[in-house]
This record gives structure tokens, C-alpha cells and sequence, in this order.
DNA sequence: AGTAATAATAGGAATCATTACTATTTAATA
DNA sequence: TATTAAATAGTAATGATTCCTATTATTACT
């Protein structure tokens, strides 16, 4: 993978945020630092840095989402204000259980649990 | 809701499968018995049975599938030959630690295994 | 049964997120 | 510096879903 001066600024964005954000919202902020960056381009290197491991990606309903934690962990999502917070719940045990009880073999576990976070009284 | 025939073949359809059935799987076996249907009529009434408890919709990636199924359960996505496999793998425990530890109130709880099933060794 | 009111429909246009295409630009390196 | 191929901008295309509107069908009421 070759330098481009387009996905450094496409990277600092996703590691600047805990907002888990959007390829637009991405789009957004790049095009303050290069003006005719183009979507295409935000789109394309979102997945190769995915693909190399640099960030993770997550569907948020039927939208792609974007995080620079690597770690596995999951998310509440606030129904209210749309928050996705990082929460770390899935403990290795249930892992074993699948693979017993199901004879499936787990690669990645994507829970994300939906309600009302402390902000909405 | 007023009965409408269209509505009462997206049930059937729905309720007779297994298979989590996405909107347009669902629209051409429906153009089987209703053949002018539309795709704007399935969807229509896709929302309503949703919003009615009759059926729920799932996120599978970015394409949305329908399931008869409405106790609260989980899934199991197989990566090689794409199959959703119900399982119950979430228990009530956790969401008391979710709502202690976290101050959120759990409403649902979406988790999805991506791996490999039995049919692949 | 006949009619009025209005929910639901078919068909097509519009939208939104994402991907594909292509001529041009740019980074790596010989 | 010249060569080569990866990356880009700009735009067209795609796929899933939603929206729009004139027409049709269901229900409620005479």
C-alpha cells in the first residue's frame, strides 16, 4: 500500500473520534484539509484501511460506521441521541459454548445492545 | 390496519420459511400468487407487520431480512454459504450488569456470531 | 345492497449509501 | 530524471429502500 497524502488525513480522522463516525461525516472533515478530496476516495481507503487492520468497521442499522479500536468490545446504542458507547460484555466462556453446542467456528462476535443511555432520565 | 390481501401473502410468506428472507426474496414469491404486486407494497407492508409485533427485521450488514421469530434470540451467520441460524445464547443476567455498570436501560439486545457452520470442515 | 370515506395499491420516480469506471496525477524506485 | 503502477477526482452506475400519485378496494354507514 502506497503512501497518499489523502488517507493519512483519512486515518487521523477516524483516530481523532470516539463517535464511531460515518464515511461521510469522514468525507466531511476531510475535505477541510484537502478541498477536492472526493467520495470516492474516502470510501476506497476506509477499506484498505480496514483490510490492513487499521480500523474496524461496524453496521450501524443499514450504515457503515468506522473505529480506530481494534480490541474486540461491543456497543450500546442510544435510541435517543443515536450515541454508539464502547462496552466490553462478550467474555471468551460463551466462545467454547458455541463451538459445543453448535459445532460452529467463531470468528467474530458482533453484539450491540439498543436502549437508553443516562443522558435521557 | 385494514386487511389487504397483499398483506396477509407477506405474512404467509414470512411465517413459512426459515430462511430470514430478505424484501425482494419475499417480493418474488409473492409475485408468484399476486403477480402485479409491487416492491413499494412489500416493503409498505414489511413495516407494518414490524410495527404490529407480527414480524421483526434484522440487519444483515447493510440488507435487511425478516424473521417470524419474535422471542428475543440471537444469530449465527455462517461466512462461507451466508446462512442466519437462530440460536438462544443471551441470557437475562447481563443485562442487569449492563444496566448497573453502564446506567443504560436495555431495551434489545442484537448479537450476531459471524464464523464458519458445520457444513464447512 | 348502495354509497361515501379513506386506507392500500401499482407503478414509477427519487433518495441514500456505496461501488465502479476512467483519464489524469502522484509516489516509489531504478 | 524517467518509468511504472498505484491512487486520485469526478462522475456514472448500482442496489436497497422510500416517496409520490392517480386508481382500486375495504370498511362503515345508510
Amino acid at each position: 500500500m502506497r503512501y497518499s497524502h489523502q488517507r493519512e488525513a483519512i486515518q487521523k480522522i477516524v483516530y481523532g473520534t470516539n463517535a464511531h463516525p460515518t464515511a461521510d461525516w469522514i468525507f466531511q472533515k476531510a475535505k477541510a484539509i484537502i478541498p477536492n478530496i472526493s467520495m470516492g476516495t474516502v470510501y476506497r481507503n476506509l477499506k484498505q484501511l480496514e483490510h490492513a487492520e487499521l480500523i474496524k468497521s461496524i453496521y450501524d442499522g443499514n450504515i457503515a460506521r468506522y473505529d480506530w479500536n481494534k480490541e474486540p468490545h461491543d456497543h450500546l446504542k442510544c435510541k435517543v441521541c443515536g450515541d454508539l458507547i464502547d462496552v466490553q460484555l462478550f467474555d471468551d466462556a460463551i466462545r467454547t459454548k458455541i463451538k459445543k453446542q453448535y459445532k460452529f467456528e467463531v470468528d467474530d462476535v458482533v453484539m450491540t445492545i439498543i436502549g437508553t443511555c443516562h443522558k435521557h432520565k
